[in-house]
DNA sequence: ACAGATACAACAATCGATTGCACATTTCGC
DNA sequence: GCGAAATGTGCAATCGATTGTTGTATCTGT
């Protein structure tokens, strides 16, 4: 006696296989009356099989909605089409994958990559166990890696780089690496804020983000630069997470403490620099009246705010459709290098 | 004579594969001295191999960095791990990847789904052949699939669910329909839209949006419901594409059009709320004082606009859990039925 | 009419893992 | 000391497609 809960499965199953319904190639191959292999042959259209057999058995095959198993071909080709996009979070566990920033870059690369016929799978990862990067680079299931964000974890992708080529990382480049980066001057960056900043006579700097991950501290170092050229004191650097809902928090206590002792503020990235503006309007604190800021992205959302964002452009676009450009040169067999592009300072209303 | 480039290939190809590199069980179980399928058995844990045996194949494993290719474990085993993440962009074709609303529900997704094991599988379609659905869904790659949006896919969707189960979108839910959705009640979202307005002493009304996915026109129509309750007059219906380039400049040209004619407007989303409080605020015209505004769906950035957004929440975060929950129980045998969420009004700045 | 070329299609190996079944070796009870 | 149970391992089939090789008609030219 079946229970409701078998019923229920037991109508699921047949409708999830309808009578007619094809599941294979070996099926398909005994209705047209041909092997499996001639069958292969003809949904490839392959010119080995009559052109009359090739059509009665592609019509049949629509008819019946039958479409090859992708893992079998794939385990078979040796080939996935499928690129993964990573997001390591090894400093910042919680870090939203809905991050801004990683959302837009991830928008461009998909785009790019669809439009080359490969799918992405994603992975969000907290690099706990210490071999999180080869696992994925060795599932099998991934015919390259695309990378964002170095995190903390430069040596795991150093040494999974040494052997695994088809990887591309977003993030700094230092000298004498490994793995293939694009990414944007940081350092020069972080300068081009500080200088925007002294430009408008801002003399008491600070640097709002955090120190662990490459990029982020390039950009502090770049701003250092700036200041020092300018004869001006060290500018502050103030930690923040980078998972939204804390960092709101963190970002109102940096202001009301430092409170007037600075007036131009770099952030490490737009969100940063949005969370600051609005901290400083509620507190009455004149943007860019009284203290200036500036972003570092330019993400989308950089021109929507009220004031809108002063901020040092990292253009994700080109970057994303560089980082698939290097992904497939290095699928075909060629070395891709890093790209390393310029950042510009555009100016809204911030600073 | 070998060329560069073929030297280079052969030079990446050795490093790809390290001398002591071990390809597949077959070579560890060799190099251990056991058939395949006890190494098989070892790396799963599984009890029935001795327990002395099970350690040296596992040391031996991680000594080589060999891990099982996962896309022929899952050929056998008929079970992907990975979950199809699927925006259809039918009617909207330039809508972008990053729309922000689909990047926060894809985040809190991604959350969900690494949590409980499964692996996610992006794919951003333009529905152009008919059986968009049905080969991603065929595909044999997926142990199910989540849509976001109904686009105007509304009948594809509804033929694929007829036969595939472990399918969950997000949209709306129309009587008698057969695919299980997860959504708010965006009729009723609308008329909250239109009451707060209304409360606000706001007389003539526009929607600013689009009528071809289902959810924004049934916002648009619970506005309607508002206005004709309190006896006031068919709102406007403006149509903005959803590409977030285009959908400034039309925003744009709509507030020049539609002048003093409108003084309370509900945005069909946060993003086309955040560019018309944009225009308004550029044309010199107060927001909240002249024109009251409503965004849709509470984005993390409706809180971090200056002025904050006041705004129909969609509660993401639960609404990505319901979806989750609900597919599983699908990929489980249940039949998980449709979820309603009650949208609420989050009262901020702008109306 | 016959050697040789051409066109199709079947056969079987292969990709790399999993797993039911059979078989061999201990271990144990009595 | 013998049969039964327990334990551990190997064999071979299987998942579903692709593709090199082989084999058989059919066709071409002379």
């Amino acid at each position: 006696m079946a229970t409701a809960q078998e019923d229920l499965l037991k109508i699921m199953t047949d409708r999830a296989a309808p009578p007619g319904r094809i599941r294979n190639i070996a099926e398909l191959a005994k209705l047209v009356g041909v092997s499996a292999g001639t069958v292969s042959r003809a949904l490839a259209n392959s010119s080995l099989v009559n052109q009359e057999t090739r059509e009665r058995i592609q019509t049949l095959a629509r008819k019946h909605g039958f479409r090859p198993n992708q893992m079998a071909k794939r385990l078979r080709i040796q080939e996935t089409k499928v690129i993964g996009v990573v997001v390591p979070l090894g400093h910042e566990q919680r870090q939203h994958l809905s991050d801004p920033f990683f959302m837009a870059i991830l928008g461009h690369l998909a785009d790019a990559l669809t439009e080359s016929g490969y799918d992405i799978m994603l992975s969000r990862v907290i690099p706990d166990a210490e071999d999180w990067l080869e696992r994925i680079v060795d599932s099998g299931m991934l015919d390259g890696v695309l990378l964002i964000g170095q995190s903390n974890q430069f040596e795991a992708i150093e040494r999974v780089a040494a052997w695994y080529k088809p990887m591309v990382v977003w993030g700094s480049h230092r000298p004498g690496q490994v793995h293939c980066t694009v990414g944007v001057d940081n350092r020069l960056g972080g300068r081009l804020a500080g200088e925007c900043l002294i430009g408008q006579g801002r003399k008491r700097l600070a640097f709002l983000g955090e120190n662990v991950a490459p990029e982020l501290l390039e950009r502090y170092l770049g701003l250092c630069d700036a200041a020092k050229s300018a004869g001006l004191a060290v500018p502050l650097q103030l930690n923040t997470h980078l998972a939204s809902d804390i960092m709101a928090d963190e970002i109102a206590r940096h202001i009301d403490r430092i409170g007037a002792e600075v007036d131009g503020i770099a952030a490490g990235s737009d969100l940063i620099a949005m969370h600051a503006v609005r901290a400083l309007a509620d507190r009455g604190i004149a943007v860019p009246g009284q203290v200036s800021v500036t972003g570092f992205d330019d993400l989308p959302l950089a021109e929507q705010t009220i004031p809108r964002l002063t901020t040092i452009s990292q253009n994700i676009a080109e970057g994303a459709r560089a980082m698939v450009t290097a992904l497939f040169e290095r699928i075909g067999g060629t070395a891709a290098p890093s790209v390393e592009m310029a950042p510009t300072l555009i100016r809204r209303d911030t600073a």
